[in-house]
This record gives C-alpha cells, sequence and structure tokens, in this order.
DNA sequence: TCCTTTTACATGCAATTGCATTTATATACA
DNA sequence: TGTATATAAATGCAATTGCATGTAAAAGGA
C-alpha cells in the first residue's frame, strides 16, 4: 500500500493524500470548537479567558521562583507582545506579580501570587468539565491512549515519552 | 480497567483522566503551531490569510448558486459580525460577491469570483506543502486513518462515516 | 390583518492581536 | 577594553475580534 504516494523522493514536498488534509480539516475545527466551548464556559462562570489559566498553571509549575516571560513565550507559543500584554493585565489584576531578574538586567522574573493560585484552582472544575465532555466521555480510555500518542509523535515528543 | 474512574454516574461530570487531560493539551497545541505554521507559510508567499483560504474553499464548493451567510457561518464556525466583515475585506479585494437573495429580503447570496478561484487554486500548493510537513511526514497512512477515526468520534462525523 | 417574536445581517465601540520599532542590557570578538 | 551584534522586554499604531445593539424582513399567532 501507499507505493504510489512514495514514487517521488520524499524529501520533495509531495502532496498530502486525502487521508491526512481531512486529519488536518479535523484537528482544526475540532481544537476551534473545543477551544469556543472552553471560553464560553469560562466566561459563563466569570473567569478570564483560557490563556489566563495557562499562564497561572504554568507559573504555579515553577513555583516560588518564577519564571522569564521569554520562557513562558516558548512554552505557550505566544508572540512576545503579546504575552507582554498578557503580563500586564493579570498583573493589573493582581493574579501576578513581576520583579527584576539578578542574572539579566534585561529580564524580569514572573511570579503567580497567592490571589492568582486561587484563581486558577476555582477556575480548574470550569475548564476540567468541558474537557471531560468534549474528549473523555465521548471516547474510551483505550482510543485516548492512542490518540494521544499520535498527537505526541505529531508533535516530536516521541522521544520524550 | 477504568473501574475506578467509572464508579460515579457517568450523567454526572467526572473528573477527566491524566490521559485525557494531556490529550486535551496537545489538540490544543498542535492545532496552534500547525495553523501558525500555516499562516506564516501563506503569508510569507504573499498570499491572505487561512480564513480567507477557507470561506473561498466552501463557495468554490457549492458552485454558481453561492452560499448565504449564515450558512457559511455554521460551517466555519464563525460569529456573525465576524464573518460579515470577512466578507465585506474578501469583497473589497475581488474575491467575493454578494447579490441579493431572491427568496429572503434580509438575506443575500455569496459567490466566489472568477479571480476568487484563481486565488484558492494559488493558495493550495503553499497550503497542501504545511499540511504534509506536520502531518503526512510524521505519521504513516496507517495512523492518519486512526487519527482520523478518532478525531471523527470526537467531532460527532461517527454516523456520516 | 396586526402585532409580537425570531432570523439575517450590519455596525459602533472597546479589547485584543499583529507589526514594526524602541530601549536597555548582555554577549562576542577585534 | 571598545565596538558591533544579539537578546529581553515594552510600546505606538493599525488590523482584527468580541460585544452589544441596530435595522429590516420573515414567521407565528390572535
Amino acid at each position: 500500500m501507499q507505493l504510489h504516494e512514495d514514487a517521488k523522493p520524499d524529501l520533495m514536498k509531495a502532496t498530502p493524500s486525502k487521508t491526512v488534509v481531512r486529519s488536518w480539516a479535523r484537528l482544526m475545527k475540532l481544537q476551534q470548537s473545543a477551544l469556543a466551548k472552553a471560553e464560553d464556559a469560562l466566561k459563563a462562570a466569570g473567569f478570564p479567558p483560557l490563556s489566563w489559566y495557562d499562564v497561572l498553571l504554568e507559573l504555579e509549575r515553577v513555583g516560588e521562583a518564577g519564571m522569564r516571560p521569554f520562557e513562558l513565550e516558548a512554552q505557550m507559543l505566544l508572540a512576545q507582545h503579546n504575552l507582554s500584554r498578557l503580563i500586564d493585565r493579570m498583573e493589573t489584576a493582581g493574579y501576578v506579580e513581576r520583579r527584576e531578574c539578578q542574572d539579566d538586567g534585561r529580564g524580569q522574573m514572573v511570579m503567580i501570587t497567592s490571589v492568582g493560585r486561587n484563581l486558577r484552582r476555582r477556575m480548574w472544575p470550569v475548564y476540567a468539565d468541558v474537557i471531560q465532555r468534549v474528549i473523555g466521555s465521548r471516547i474510551s480510555e483505550r482510543q485516548v491512549k492512542t490518540l494521544n500518542e499520535v498527537l505526541g509523535v505529531l508533535l516530536d515528543l516521541a522521544a520524550v515519552k
């Protein structure tokens, strides 16, 4: 199988198969509708957007030390200027704190505040419920595992586990 | 397996398993980075954003007759006001055309122009190349099929095929 | 038929994002 | 060391998006 496709040297840009194109389309659509559901649920519960949650989660993970914006940036696939302003807003709201960086005069450390930790904790049930509705309640744990593995490969996480 | 999770009646909001949460995270991340790659590639080639492509593709599919904005809206999971303005821009650029709707005085028909068809055709190779790089070149056709099926279930396409 | 409600689409305004540039500090190297 | 280059983060401005509301035409019901 797949003989035809691989007739060309696969260094060159081969045309994606119909199945590949369809997977792409489904990936886009599923994520879009899933994200929209999460945003809606959070908003309906009076919480800030999902991106705030993501920042809080990262910051909570690294603990006291805090994180450099450029690290967060890489982690979250966010443009530098967007993150800069997101942190502005979150700082204004009191969920994170900026301190100047010892090692690097250009930089800063961002850390979560206790109010921020509290917010994240309260957001989680709302978020978790959407995740469960969109994924957990629709496919078996076996299928989730399969999905997880394929997505891992596509994300280059293969080696990491 | 999975005994513990299902101890609660599954009508109620069960907590998503670790694997489910991880799948969600990967889905979000993969789509985000994939979308960014597509947008970058299109921009680098001097083309408009991906959403323009999507509109053009839908309109091309329905042919001469055109499509009502509210149909496009549902198809593309786009907010009404956003679509309205997207069509504005595309009309200004000459890629689509609005005509008033015979059957419904409130409505309109949107159709692709030949310039629009031409644009879509030229955008495709750039887009296809990204799709192939992100999906087609990284997993086997067998795995793509699996992925496709799982995504289909998650999108409620199960019955439809 | 008249009136109420719903549906289709547009639009003013605020918030967010993208883009280019700026500022300041760190690093590289002659 | 002195100078050029690269990196971290902020910011002005334009484009896009979100939100609420507006307008006009169906649709439904008394």
